[in-house]
Formats: structure tokens, C-alpha cells, sequence
RNA sequence: GGCGUCGUGGCCGAGUGGUGAGGCAGAGGUCUGCAAAACCUUUUACGCGGGUUCGAUUCCCGCCGACGCCUCCA
């Protein structure tokens, strides 16, 4: 079956058609580095990666562009959140920009996330987002005012259409007093005006100011994806007006539509001290940052965790969630543990070949639940079903060639691992730490099997123990003992 | 108030007009020096009220409730 994707641009579920066969372009909403990366981002940004990697195993060529916010972005007091949090530990902007951003790829490559195509920021894409303002001014769509450029929203008769929001119906929440340079109340800043304590400003036809929060997004994703691309995704609580404001610009500059595809993330919960379900944010203080959260649990148990709910949907963080989400994620890895074990001893041949076809199988079910708009939850579901049918069989008595054992593997390698991200990263090059390790482990084994056999279990027990100290737990099963790290 | 998403068993969480997805937790069993793991069996479901239908958890209407956005947030 087809890919479907839900778009948000229409609210329905959409055959994906790309605008060039076989080819994907992509841009994600990225953060604002202004501090490090919570378990909400995780939940965004492992979800897109997850889509990526589908839409590669699938066979598209895909440009995964990101962006890098690191100027513009306002607080509702006027203050910009990157000058802000320079003045409170007194350091330079940009010292601020590059510290976060580089603990946000340091968290990402931890979650196994994939690194996008392009990352480009803000502060370097000025000259772009100018150009685009001034076309912006020349088409009738933005105005002047003493040294800012608003967008009028009068001019852009789609404004809307992605939020389902009429602007007349919106002039309520108007506070009176601010912003007044605006003609309308939903006029939005191209560009500000830099008061003289600002620090980050450029030159522009305009005077000394900086860029509007939207309008970097519009213009990097035309810079690199060009005018109309295929999937848009963000969050969804950028939908309004940060995305909306997005396709005005960007489609009254370019004359063209701008993303096809709009996929929004839900957003991750927590719950407060009354038991209520409320969004993790910054502004509300209710966050874990991702560093914090890889000291409890291991990436693919928060990649497992963000996974077995639909992107789209939210989901409640805590810990009676995530050491469920362990359970599930520490069931498919004892399986892959085993086939890697069983290879080691395993016949060659391809005894049991039969169970090829449920791997087969288990590749359609998995393509089929990810084609559904990339259900996840489902997906996952499918690898249990298959985990518990190689339990039975690797745990029967029938003999198992190797390459069978190596087809299971590659299965798992496939879709846990390449599409979902959610094996261990095993090093293959000869000689790493890994593997010495590896062999002291097997060493440690044979030695308590020894003790074993001679009912020295007080010695065999404390080898086991020792080693699950040090987080390796062992297994004794009939035809002897199979280990994985914890 | 406006716009939107959603209400599934102890918990998490898919899905469907008519055979109880899956996981976690619980109970019993098999296996085992012990442990662990695995497998088998097993217990609780679809917010409330109407309507359409032979039949609705699934479609429609209303209500209640939760959350998100409308002002910075992924």
C-alpha cells in the first residue's frame, strides 16, 4: 500500500505524491537555542527523524533541511530570548547561540537522531531574509514604519487556511498599546527596528534592526528546497501564527504554494500536582532536559517510548510510562540478543527456513502500519508479534542454520534499527573497546561455567552478580549462557 | 469567547460498522541449582444521552470532560 500522510493543510489523510518522483524535500521547524534541549523536543525531533528514516528505507531521496533559530525570536515582553539569556550570564550572543546549539546536535546524536541534511541558522541567512522583504515591499505586501517592515495581512486572502482561523474573528485578543506602528492588529514584524541597547543587529535599507521571527523560515526553505517543496513539519504548537505566517510570506513572495505536506507534532505532557495533563515548556519550568533524561534511561528507551504513540497525538511523560516503554523496548532486544548469540554457534545451512516467510511477513505488516501515515504504535506492534514467534522458534528445540539467523537479524536490523533507531549501535570495526570488552565478558562466562559444572555456585553467582553491578546481565539457558548490557 | 485535537480495560496505547492490536503491570503454569529470560493460559474496554442501522466502541447530533493554540514555546 501507499504512503499516506494526515495533512494538516486540509485535515485529511493524503496519498504522498512528491513533487519530484522519488525525491523528498523536507524542513522542519527547528529549535531556538536559547538552552538546552528538553524530552519535548526529543518527542518532535525523534519523530521527524523517524519519518526520514522511513521515507530513505522506503526508497526516497530525501533533503532534510533544519533550521537553527538563533536571532529574532521574541518574548512577549519585546526581549529577544537569546539577548536575555546573554545578559543574565553575561556573554556574547553568538557565544550563547553556539553553546546551545552544539549541546542540542550533542543530545540529538545521543537519541540516535539523524543528523539533517542542512542546518542553517538564522543569523546566517540574513542577506536572504532582506531580499525576501523586499520583495515582500515591492509586491504590495509589507509596509514601513519607522525603521520596521510589518507583512499586511490584507494582501494575503489565503491567511488562514492552515489554522482554520478567520482574522476578522481575531480582533478580541488585540491588547490595545502595543505594537501600535501596525495597521492591523494581525500585521506581522519582517523586520524590527534595533534599539540602541540591542545587540545583534544588521544593516539593512530599513536602518540598523534585526529579522522577524518568521521570516527565516521562508526564506532558508526557498533558499534550499526552492518555492514549493514537498513535507513542512514543526510542532503544532507553531501552527498559529509562526506556520501560518510562514505560507503568507513565502506565497505572496514567490507566487507559488509553499509546503505541500504539513505534519505536526503533538505535543509531550506532564503531569501536574493535581494529576492534570499539561504540555512540558520552558515557560512553565515542568521540563527534563534530555541530558538529564540519558542518565535514567538509554536512548532507545526514550526513542521506544516517544515512538509507541502517534506522532500526532500527545503523550504524557512519567516514570510509570517509560518503565513500561523499557519492558516493551528490553522484549525485542533480548530477542535480537539472542539470534547475535546463537549465531556464534549456530550450523551453517538453512535449517527452519520456513520462517523466512514470517519475516517476510513481518516486513509487509511493518511497511504497511508505517504507510498509514507512519503508525508508529502499530509498527511496533507488529515487531512484538514477531519477537514472540522467533522466541518460539529459537527457543524450541528445532536446529536453526546460521543464514536464517542472519535473516532474523537483518530484519531487526532493518526496522528496529534503521527505520526506528531503536538498537544499540554495535561497533563493527575489529578491535574497539567493544570487543575487548566482549571478550573479557565470554571469558568471565566460561570461567563461572566451570564453577558450574563443579556446583561451586557460590563462586558462579558471584561472577553473575559482580558482572550485574557493572550492568551486564547474564542468562543461563540449556545450551549455555548468553549475556547483553543493561 | 474563537479555532483545533481527543476521551478505549489497573496503566500506556492502536484500530474497526458484526472474530477482544500490541506492550507494561497482576494471577496461574511450563522450564530452571538459583536467578533471569522465554513461552502458554487468564482477569478487567470503548465518557454520557439520543439518532441512523438487522447490528455501533466505530457513522450523525447534542452534552460533559481533558488538552493544545489564539501571547513566547518543539
Amino acid at each position: 500500500m501507499p504512503l499516506q500522510i494526515f495533512n494538516v493543510l486540509g485535515r485529511e489523510k493524503q496519498l504522498f505524491e512528491p513533487l519530484e518522483e522519488g525525491r523528498v524535500g523536507m524542513y522542519v521547524c527547528g529549535p531556538t537555542v536559547y538552552d538546552h534541549a528538553h524530552l519535548g523536543h526529543a518527542k518532535t525531533y525523534v519523530a521527524f527523524d523517524t519519518i526520514v528514516r522511513y521515507l530513505r528505507y522506503s526508497g526516497y531521496d530525501v533533503l532534510y533541511v533544519q533550521n537553527i533559530t538563533d536571532v529574532g525570536h521574541l518574548l512577549d515582553t519585546g526581549e529577544d530570548r537569546i539577548l536575555k539569556k546573554a545578559r543574565q550570564i553575561q556573554a556574547v550572543p553568538m557565544q550563547i547561540v553556539e553553546t546551545y546549539t552544539r549541546s542540542y546536535f550533542e543530545d540529538m546524536d545521543a537519541l540516535h537522531v539523524v543528523r539533517p541534511d542542512i542546518s542553517p541558522r538564522a543569523s546566517g541567512h540574513v542577506p536572504e531574509q532582506i531580499k525576501m522583504i523586499e520583495e515582500l515591499i515591492a509586491s504590495g505586501h509589507a509596509y514601513v514604519v519607522d525603521g520596521s517592515v510589518y507583512f499586511d495581512v490584507s494582501t494575503a486572502p489565503e491567511y488562514g487556511k492552515l489554522s482554520n482561523r478567520k482574522i476578522d474573528a481575531q480582533q478580541a485578543g488585540w491588547r490595545e498599546g502595543v505594537n501600535t506602528d501596525k495597521r492591523n492588529p494581525e500585521d506581522f514584524a519582517l523586520w524590527k527596528k534595533a534599539e540602541p541597547e540591542h545587540i545583534m543587529r544588521w544593516d539593512s535599507p530599513w536602518g540598523e534592526g534585526f529579522p522577524g521571527w518568521h521570516i527565516e523560515c521562508s526564506a532558508m526553505a526557498r533558499k534550499y528546497l526552492g518555492p514549493t517543496f514537498d513535507i513542512h513539519g514543526g510542532g503544532i504548537d507553531n501552527l498559529f501564527p509562526h506556520n501560518e505566517c510562514e505560507i503568507a510570506q513565502s506565497e505572496s513572495a514567490n507566487g507559488a504554494p509553499f509546503a505541500r505536506y504539513w505534519v505536526l507534532t503533538g505535543s509531550l505532557q506532564v503531569s501536574d500536582a493535581d494529576g492534570i495533563p499539561v504540555k512540558m515548556s520552558k515557560s512553565l519550568g515542568n521540563f527534563v532536559t534530555v541530558k538529564d533524561a540519558l542518565k535514567q534511561y538509554r536512548p532507545e528507551v526514550i526513542r521506544f517510548f516517544i515512538q509507541t504513540s502517534h506522532y500526532a497525538g500527545p503523550v504524557i511523560y512519567s516514570n510509570d510510562s517509560m518503565t513500561s516503554a523499557r519492558g516493551g523496548w528490553e522484549r525485542i532486544y533480548h530477542a535480537v540478543r539472542l539470534t547475535e548469540q546463537m549465531m556464534n554457534s549456530a550450523p551453517e545451512g538453512d535449517d527452519g527456513n520456513a520462517f523466512l516467510e514470517r519475516l517476510e511477513q513481518a516486513r509487509a505488516a511493518f511497511g504497511a502500519a508505517m504507510d498509514d501515515d507512519f503508525n508508529t504504535p502499530k509498527a511496533l506492534a507488529t515487531l512484538q508479534e514477531l519477537t514472540r514467534d522467533v522466541n518460539n522458534l529459537l527457543n524450541s528445540d528445532a536446529t536453526v542454520g546460521l543464514s536464517v539467523l542472519q535473516a532474523i537479524h537483518e530484519t531487526y536490523d532493518n526496522l528496529a534499527g534503521d527505520v526506528l533507531g531503536i538498537m544499540p549501535q554495535n561497533g563493527v570495526t575489529p578491535m574497539t573497546d567493544g570487543d575487548r570488552e566482549a571478550g573479557l565478558i565470554e571469558l568471565l562466562i566460561e570461567l563461572r561455567a566451570k564453577a558450574r559444572a563443579e556446583k561451586n555456585y557460590a563462586e558462579s553467582d558471584r561472577i553473575r552478580d559482580a558482572l550485574a553491578e557493572l550492568g551486564v546481565v547474564l542468562e543461563d539457558r540449556p545450551d549455555g549462557t548468553i549475556w547483553r548490557t543493561v
